[in-house]
Parts: structure tokens; C-alpha cells; sequence
DNA sequence: GTTGAGTTCAATGTATACAATAGTATCCCT
DNA sequence: AGGGATACTATTGTATACATTGAACTCAAC
């Protein structure tokens, strides 16, 4: 379809999701946003449809659409899909990328590298973290470009995207100091440069293993934080099982 | 959604494009389409679309639906995903199976391996090789349900069902001597064992590297067998870049 | 006070009429 | 005859009225 007014409806909502106007969970009126965007219910309809298939609406059949909401179960599965794609992409980086590839991704770094220097100098840091987040899933696409199948970067921004939205960053601030936060800052700052690296040196078995260290890594990192938030901020190491998934 | 006509329209079209009534390439109109189901046409539009996201179905704006055709480039890249994600899954399903989950791979297993037999020995091939196909969905996506991973078992589901549409297997036979055919899957067979023998030893790295032998190993055969059909049943040997895509 | 059936209503699902458009056929001009 | 602009038409996109249904609310019985 790719019509004037689906796609004016699509983009509207999509972007009010991604921006967190639209928070998880609230629900989303078929009617009231028709008369939001000033077109008819039906166009709203196959954009919500279609935001479905993007993960981030959820349907039920006479209830209505809302915005999706993740169970820790799901958050997790997420992840480990982004583990699989990811690290197998950053090998096809490291084999298939170009040198305008490499200044892509080299570019995204250092934009990273700049902002992580200005947060942990800074007080005000939440538009900061924006823009961090923004860089960070800019790194991450950089590299899918250089692997050079269109496909599987579709499907990491698609997973990238979710993750943000559901999961968002809505508890980390309130619930580490800021010396933490930073400390963290860092290692991930670390960990992007040593994947720049591997695939800078066309070594697809290094990329691969520094890609899943790094997701791995931040998977533990954000199962920690939301298992905190579910306890109601006391924090609880998390058991053996919900710690599972790692194949390496 | 999910309600009661859209999901007859979707069922009804799905079928019909999984079982090979609607060739790739068919457009697929609403209006034909309401009214063979029976419905109105806002249904099968939602069907449609659904369809799409599923993979299975392109639809152009003010053009119309047609079932999904694929490029050689977009059918490595769909293979390729396959790889990155059944290899991890392979490897998660080596650590978290349990015992009922390890006997439904074996039955799966079993199956073909009675099924490949029957082959060798018959001469009207056609409708063992689509009980084949399906026991070879099945093993695979019992390895999947092993893996624990709902959403990473639905990705792969989804991948094999696009690629039994799209690639089908209607030149397989005309292209290759029965013979050829038989150790063909004598070697799909092989594979499929050791696959499970990993998975049964509970040995991650190895079930691992087992299934991404095997997907890259159908991926070069299934590559090959599409230049051939591209040239004209000349058999030609792909030049090295139509085979790159290996990150190992 | 709590449970249950019955009723109401608000929001979705469906059908259909109308508008917009991509592709095709026609026709004219060179 | 060939090429290009134009008109036509078939099919999609959009709006809207109507049907359906899940959930909340009422109220009576226990």
C-alpha cells in the first residue's frame, strides 16, 4: 500500500512511540487518533496494523491497539535475537566492509566517544543520553550496513527500536549513581572500540567474539537493572536462571 | 484484530500460498479474493497485509498484492539470516533441552530418515518429497522449541515458510539426475544426526558449528542450483563473490 | 457485602460507496 | 510506422455507516 494517508498515519504514531509520547501500555484509539491526524479510522488502522508487524503495537481483537509492553520473558528473548544477528553480522562486517563503511561506523564512534566525555562532565544529563542512545544505535546500524545484507539490518534496527521504546532507559537513571552510570558510559564506550577495531583489521572471528562479549555484557547489565525495578528498588541478584541464555 | 474474518482471509490466502496454488508473482486482487471467501474486501486488505509483514506477500501502492517473488540477492540474505539465527538457536538448544524436547528432534529425525529411504527406493518421488520438507521444518523447529526462545523460534519458522514459497523446490528435479538427488539427502540426512547428537550430548559449541555447517552447506548447494536455472540449465560454477557470504 | 445475570455502551470489525491513481489503450502528429 | 501526449478503465485507497462484541455497570438475590 505505501499510500499519502496510511503512511501520514504510520510515521505520526511511530514517531510519537519513539519519541515516548505515547508511553507503553497506553492505549490507542482508533477514532481519536483519526481525528488527531485528520484522516479516517481506516488508514489509522493499517498503520497501527502495521506498527503491529514492527513490534511496536500490540492488537487484541474488539479491545484496540496499545503500545507495546514487554514481559521480562520477551525483553530477554529480544535481546538473545540481537545476539545471534548482531554478532553474526559484525563477522560479515569484518569480511565484506568498505573503507567508506569503516568511516561510517568510525564516525559514530567518535560522535560517541565526544558525548561520553560531555556526560560524565555534566549535570544535566538527560538530553545527553538522548543523543548517546541515538549515536549508539547508529554504531550498531553502521556495522549491519558494512556486512552488506540488507535484510538482517532491517531486522536489528526493527529489535533496536523495540528495545528502546519498551524498555527505554525510564528507571536507570533513578536507580544507579551517577558514578555508576558512568563507569558503565565507559565500558561500553570500550567495547565499541575494540569491535571498531576487529573489523578495521577484517577479522571476522575476533568481530564476531567481541560483538557477543558486548551484547552479553549489556544483556546481564539490563536484566540486573530491571530485576531491581521489579523488586521495587531493592536491589536482588538475579538467580541462575534468569541469568541463563548464554551459549558461550 | 484477529477477529473472526480477517483471520479466515489470512488462513484461507496463507494456504493457498504454502501449498503452491498462488505462484510467486500472482497478484492477488481483493475484490477476486472477497469474494471467493466470501467476505467484503477491508478483511482481506487486513489479510494482506498481514501477509506482508509475515513476508509472504508484496504489496505496491495502488498496484495491488502479489505473491512474494525473490532476487537471488534477497534469497542469500535470507538464508544467511537463517544461518546467524539456527546456529545460535542449535546452541541454546544444546544447553536448555529438556528430555520430551530431545525426543521430538529424534522423532522429526526419524521421520526423515524413514522418508529418505523411501525415496531412494521409489520411482513417483513427488509427494514423499513434500512430507520430506515438512519433517525437515519440523526438526528444525523443534530445535528451536528446544532453544527456548519463542520469538527466535517464530523468526525461523517464518524464514523456512518464506523460503519453501519462494524457492520451492521446482527445478530441484528438473535439474538434478536422481541419483545426484539421493546422495544429496543421504548427505541432509548425515548432517541432521550430528546436529542432534550435539544437542543430545548437551555440547553447545558443537551443535553449534553442526548446524551452521549445514545451513552454509544448503545455502552453496541451493545457490548453485539457482545460477544453473538463472543460465538456462547450463550448468555454470558460481563465481566466487555469488558464494561469498561465509563468515567462518 | 458479595456474587451473578442482564443491560448498556463505547470501541472495534465489516461492508460499501466514492475518490484517486497506475497502467493501458487510443489517437494524433511527425 | 514510430513516438508521445491524452483519455480510459480497472483496481486500489479512503471515508463512513452499520454490525458486533468485550467490558463496565446495574441491580437483585443470597
Amino acid at each position: 500500500m505505501r499510500s499519502v494517508n496510511t503512511d501520514v498515519a504510520y510515521n505520526y504514531i511511530r514517531k510519537k512511540i519513539l519519541s515516548g509520547e505515547y508511553a507503553p501500555g497506553q492505549s490507542l484509539m482508533t477514532e481519536v487518533l483519526a481525528k488527531d491526524i485528520k484522516v479516517s479510522r481506516t488508514p489509522v488502522r493499517d498503520a497501527l496494523r502495521k506498527l503491529e508487524a514492527d513490534g511496536l503495537v500490540t492488537i487484541r481483537a474488539h479491545v484496540g491497539a496499545s503500545v507495546k509492553q514487554m514481559q521480562l520473558k520477551e525483553f530477554r528473548e529480544t535481546c538473545d535475537l540481537r545476539l545471534a544477528l548482531e554478532s553474526h553480522g559484525a563477522g560479515l562486517a569484518a569480511l565484506n566492509r568498505t573503507e567508506s563503511d569503516l568511516h561510517e561506523i568510525k564516525f559514530a564512534l567518535s560522535a560517541m566517544e565526544r558525548l561520553t566525555d560531555q556526560l560524565i562532565a555534566a549535570d544535566k544529563e538527560q538530553p545527553i543520553l538522548g543523543e548517546l542512545a541515538r549515536e549508539d544505535v547508529r554504531f550498531h546500524v553502521a556495522i549491519m550496513t558494512a556486512a552488506k545484507n540488507d535484510l538482517m539490518k532491517k531486522e536489528i534496527l526493527r529489535l533496536h527500536l523495540i528495545n528502546r521504546v519498551v524498555w527505554g532507559a525510564p528507571s536507570e537513571q533513578s536507580l544507579l549513581k551517577k558514578a555508576d552510570m558512568d563507569a558503565r558510559h565507559r565500558v561500553v564506550l570500550a567495547k565499541h572500540k575494540d569491535i571498531y577495531k576487529a573489523i578495521a583489521a577484517s577479522d571476522p572471528v575476533a568481530a564476531k567474539k567481541e560483538m557477543e562479549f558486548h551484547l552479553q555484557d549489556l544483556i546481564d547489565h539490563n536484566l540486573r537493572l530491571i530485576s531491581r525495578a521489579e523488586s521495587g528498588v531493592i536491589a536482588r541478584e538475579l538467580t541462575p536462571e534468569e541469568l541463563a541464555y548464554r551459549s558461550t
